[in-house]
DNA sequence: AGAATTACCTGAGCGC
DNA sequence: TGCGCTCAGGTAATTC
């Protein structure tokens, strides 16, 4: 499933392959998703051009000159450039075609994903308007965790999936993050020292950002993983040892959401 | 205000 | 072969 670090390479790649193409036609085949697909992308988009590709957590943000398309991938959606002569597949929701002859497809089985339109400030869009910081930037850091856990007493890993307490970590790397900080995930937020806030915020920028660097060869293709399971270090691995210590892992359940830690090296 | 729960959706994997 | 079940899980909406 995407996460921030796949988006972030979708971003990037979409930007390279978008920025400057004429948008001619655009066919909506599934009514909605999450939300319905608005319909009035078919009739506002063609001729607009993509100046840009931005990311706020986990959304894509396309600036088409009189509006911004944003685009959440939700579990397992993704975004494909195609010739536009070829026919889209059962679960291509939304075709973009442009003036060159390719068409940009978003497939997705689940329809976890979302689309939306505005022509106002994509920040102030109510879907992204209550996201916390980006992790990956100044604003997310130890002081900040600090001060925002002392009322909390939900398990700090669901703290850390809470989009409006930092944008776009999910599943996977709040699990990783919190092995390398060597916090239990069970633990209450406000429990928390203020020296574990500095190593959480630490290891939660280092995790997504080593992830986003070893993608560098990361494609979007029919039945390619989007991430790399083999670098987990407890992420699917509740039946594996530690690859600190060489204990047993222990898998649990935290807000239904599986979550695997080493019970020695996390306190 | 913070926390818990529900809803959305379909493919994969499994036991029988 | 196929049926029914569970699981995967992001996040908005709803409820407590």
């Amino acid at each position: 499933m995407p996460e921030l670090p796949e988006v972030e390479l979708t971003r990037r790649r979409l930007e390279r392959e978008l920025t400057g193409k004429i948008i001619d036609r655009v066919v909506v085949r599934a009514p909605k998703l999450r939300f319905p697909i608005p319909q009035e992308l078919s009739v506002t988009l063609p001729g607009r051009t993509i100046r840009s590709v931005a990311r706020r957590g986990k959304y894509l943000l396309f600036d088409c000159e009189t509006g911004w398309l944003i685009v959440h991938l939700g579990m397992t959606g993704f975004l494909r450039l195609a010739d536009g002569t070829t026919p889209p597949g059962k679960y291509d929701h939304l075709e973009i075609f442009f003036a060159d002859g390719l068409v940009l497809r978003f497939h997705d089985p689940r329809k976890f994903g979302t689309v939306a339109w505005t022509t106002d400030d994509p920040a102030a869009h109510p879907l992204l308007a209550g996201i916390g910081p980006e992790p990956l930037t100044g604003t997310f850091d130890g002081s900040y965790l600090f001060d925002v856990t002392r009322t909390r007493r939900v398990a700090v890993k669901q703290m850390l999936m809470n989009a409006a307490i930092v944008a776009g970590v999910g599943n996977i790397y709040a699990n990783e993050a919190l092995f390398r900080a060597g916090i239990r995930p069970d633990r209450p937020a406000s429990t928390l020292s203020r020296s574990e806030c500095h190593r959480l915020a630490l290891t939660v920028r280092e995790v997504l950002q080593e992830s986003i660097d070893q993608g560098s060869t990361y494609r979007v293709e029919e039945g390619t993983v989007a991430y790399h399971p083999l670098d987990f270090k407890v992420y699917g691995r509740g039946k594996e040892t530690c690859a600190g210590c060489g204990g047993a892992l222990e898998e649990t359940r935290l807000g239904n959401r599986s979550t695997v830690f080493c019970p020695h090296c996390q306190s």
